[in-house]
DNA sequence: ATTCATTGTTACCTGTACTCACAATGAACG
DNA sequence: CGTTCATTGTGAGTACAGGTAACAATGAAT
């Protein structure tokens, strides 16, 4: 440790980290068979997070990533009826997206999934590390912000992703 | 905080953070028109840590993805000067990834990529707390390990990649 | 010699996100 | 009013990363 270049190491480190949830949580997926992949999975669990159903552009902001992606996301969380699209008659533009019965029925499983894949992943560490490695993930995560865009407005529905 | 899930919220910071890294890495490598893909750029980074040319199947198990993904990685540097393939005499199944001088080249600039990357990144934290976050990462990557496989055999030619 | 395991690869498919272009709507301003 | 411009979501196309399955070549074991 304490070698050349531990920027670059942490770098490393966190890519592999992601591609072990990633594959853990597809497992557990699959094993529940609840038909949704990834990514959706973690639509619907930002879905959540609102307290009133935000539009596109929100969620959009929310998961970093571009508008178009979040098209194909809902796209398919609608087919297997997990959410709602709802027009908004204030805007004619937006579209609200709200969770279905289903969508909650579901999203108490993904809970359960995540949590097993979470606990799989930080099994070598005690509660204590884990503490901090939330605060400083926390830190990381809310200090620059910006997807492709660049920092968000400000004034979202009910956001803090706790 | 100190949330209901805490766990599972670890994972989604996890998963948002390499987002950010493998967006803002890409941007670093188009810029710097290096010709790679953020994966290759991990194979090349992976290959420095070897005293001598590992085989295919050791590069897989490094990268923690299935084989058949570091052929196409492979093809693709290997395309653009950056490695050479070598037969193995003692093991005619075998084959053994060498860095040309291009290869080596271009790692530099990558170095720099990616410190840069990792900078930006990384950002809000102070210096104790990038070493906090360094262990923390070190535990939770080589505490379970395993790819798609099971447990690596050991006696690898020079890993650790550090 | 036959059988089995290793190693890399051919062929194909999925998931995810990106860019670009565009239609529909809303807002600003003459 | 009409013109112009920004917002919002989406269709179309693309790139990249990785996974499965089947296989040919080789090596090891019996």
């Amino acid at each position: 440790m304490t070698a050349p270049d531990p920027d670059g190491l942490l770098a490393e480190q966190l890519l592999r980290l992601t591609r072990r949830v990633h594959r853990i949580q597809k497992r557990y997926l699959e094993r529940r068979e609840l038909g949704i992949t990834p990514a959706q999975s973690r639509l619907l669990r930002t879905l959540a997070h609102y307290s009133s159903p935000p539009r596109m552009a929100d969620l959009a902001e929310r998961l970093e990533v571009v508008p178009r992606a979040v098209t194909t996301l809902v796209d398919g969380l609608e087919a297997h009826g997990k959410v709602r699209r709802v027009p908004d008659p204030a805007n004619r533009r937006v579209i609200r997206i709200e969770l279905t019965d289903e969508g909650r029925e579901t999203l108490r499983e993904l809970r359960a999934a995540r949590r097993a894949a979470a606990a799989e992943i930080l099994a070598p560490l005690g509660e204590r590390e884990r503490e901090q490695l939330g605060e400083l993930l926390n830190t990381l995560v809310d200090g620059p912000a910006g997807p492709p865009c660049e920092e968000r407005p400000g004034g979202g529905p009910g956001p803090v992703e706790g």
